[in-house]
RNA sequence: GUGGAUGUAGCUCAGCCUGGUUAGAGCGUCUGACUGUGGAUCAGAAGGUCGCCGGUUCGAAUCCGGUCAUCCACCCCA
């Protein structure tokens, strides 16, 4: 039996030069959510089990065998049954829909920092309580509804080069970007794909572990997620058969992803797309991904994430989308240690500019990305392609930006964008090539 | 734990006493107009099982009972 004079299995006592930098790398993430517009948010350690279990999935591993389940006190006083949150995705979405955000503010973008409760086997870069910092976009409109029109893809990229930049900053050596799609759970979509990959593997069952034998009724994905030499063997044969195939909106929101997220990632972040790479969770639809990096052993993740346009509807809420991610602190400070990186030091969160897209192109959201990673604090519309520039002149009015970029059609055509002082009035155009440095003269 | 109060739109509230068409206002949100430029103005839209359950009644946001939740004070406490 364990003592009681010794922290609990898998739990931590964090000081000294371990509690620097992890407060050193707390920041980081914070300013650099920050200055990428996204707002703090906490919610509680625990929420009813039943969050849980209906958003991440009763079938998943978290639900089945790894919940902190809080035993009830007593019979009359407290029905209900609390758990440790296992991730915050959830308490975040729930707090989305309790205090109606969708209808006080357009989109909701947040990012916590916190501590994480799973109920595994000790190792390596895995602890019961464990912390994370994650970013989550919520309320993106799928489908156009009445004058309100769909929102384009760039939130899903948002999330993920936010994520790679907060990496980067930490320091973290031979950072890899995998990403893929798991399809959505529109009719003809995953289903679809996941009956012929089923069909295919069923067909080989007996080569499979034990493990992957089960899993190919439970969650058939999983054993794409299997690490065992034989049944690798296997699913890479039935991965050349059978090809990745979803819904025309799947398709498309990688179709943007892939080219945006590769063009604007921080110098030295490989990506690639990896059939193999499932998640856990069982919210997630269409594309995902994950970040490994150096120095961490059989638990090479940092960080991983992606979109889950169905979830706010599922927790009762409206016909909205969403996407986010998550990184694992300790983790990430191990890579940190094995690559023998200095201490980050947090970049300085800066007058607010806003960048204007007036022309339906990426360049506008790729000045935009340009400018958070020069430490510039930018605000950018996610909700529409392209917009009035009335209509931005008055958003950058309510964020009280000191600066407005104006990227429209002219100024394009130029290779130009305006920069425009919000307090003075006064415009001029540079060279957009030149915009980042311009912006940050301007701001002193 | 003890006592008191309150639950109507995202927020602040009106309506309840004296039951009776499709439950309102202000603010906020969203879309658009004002020839590609600002918190203004204008036009439009979305948003509510009146906390929930039951009772009385031809009829309940309104009266009655229960229940849940929240707030305040006290107790205790970081």
């Amino acid at each position: 039996m364990a003592s009681s004079m010794q922290a609990p299995r898998g739990t931590k006592d964090i000081f000294g030069p371990e509690f620097d930098s992890f407060e050193a790398l707390e920041r980081v993430a914070a300013n650099v959510a920050r200055i990428w517009g996204y707002a703090g948010i906490r919610t509680p350690v625990f929420e009813h089990t039943g969050l849980f279990v209906r958003s991440i999935g009763e079938a998943t591993d978290i639900v089945e065998k790894e919940m902190f389940t809080i035993p009830r006190q007593s019979e009359k006083e407290d029905q209900d049954s609390y758990t440790l949150r296992p991730e915050s995705t959830a308490g975040v979405v729930r707090a989305y829909l309790e205090h109606n955000l969708h209808k006080t503010q357009g989109l909701a973008r947040f990012f916590y920092i916190g501590p994480q409760f799973r109920r595994e086997r000790p190792q390596a870069g895995r602890l019961r309580q464990f912390h994370q910092m994650g970013a989550e976009v919520l309320g993106l409109l799928r489908e156009a509804k009445g004058d309100q029109p769909a929102a384009p893809f760039t939130a899903y990229a948002d999330v993920i080069l936010l994520a790679a930049e907060i990496l980067a900053r930490a320091g973290l050596k031979g950072l890899r970007l995998k990403y893929n799609s798991v399809g959505c759970a529109k009719a003809g979509c995953r289903d679809v794909y996941r009956e012929k990959l089923k069909a295919a593997l069923g067909a080989q069952k007996e080569k499979l572990c034990g493990d992957c034998q089960r899993r190919l009724d439970r969650n058939v994905f999983r054993v794409l997620d299997c690490k065992k030499p034989n049944c690798r063997t296997v699913t890479a044969a039935v991965l050349a058969d059978v090809p990745q195939e979803f819904c025309s909106d799947c398709r498309a929101q990688m179709d943007f992803v892939s080219p945006t997220v590769k063009d604007l990632l921080p110098a030295g972040v490989e990506a690639a797309h990896d059939a193999y790479l499932v998640r856990g969770l069982d919210y997630y639809t269409g594309t995902v991904f994950e970040f490994t990096a150096e120095g961490l052993g059989a638990q090479d993740a940092v960080g991983g994430g992606g979109s889950y346009d169905g979830l706010v509807e599922e927790m009762g809420g409206p016909k909205l989308g969403a996407t986010g991610f998550a990184l694992g602190l300790e983790r990430v400070l191990m890579s940190q240690d094995a690559a023998k990186a200095a201490p980050p030091e947090a970049p300085a969160v800066v007058p607010l500019v806003y960048v204007a897209a007036a022309a339906d192109s990426v360049e506008p959201y790729k000045l935009a990305v340009s400018l958070r990673q020069a430490g510039v604090r930018t605000d950018f519309d996610l909700t529409a392609p392209s917009r009035g520039i009335g209509n931005h002149m008055k958003r950058a009015s309510k964020l009280s930006a000191r600066l407005a970029v104006i990227v429209g059609e002219d100024e394009l055509k130029a290779g130009e964008v305006a920069i425009k002082d919000m307090a003075g009035g006064e415009q001029r155009r540079v060279k957009i090539v030149e915009a980042v440095g311009e912006v940050r003269k301007a701001l002193g």
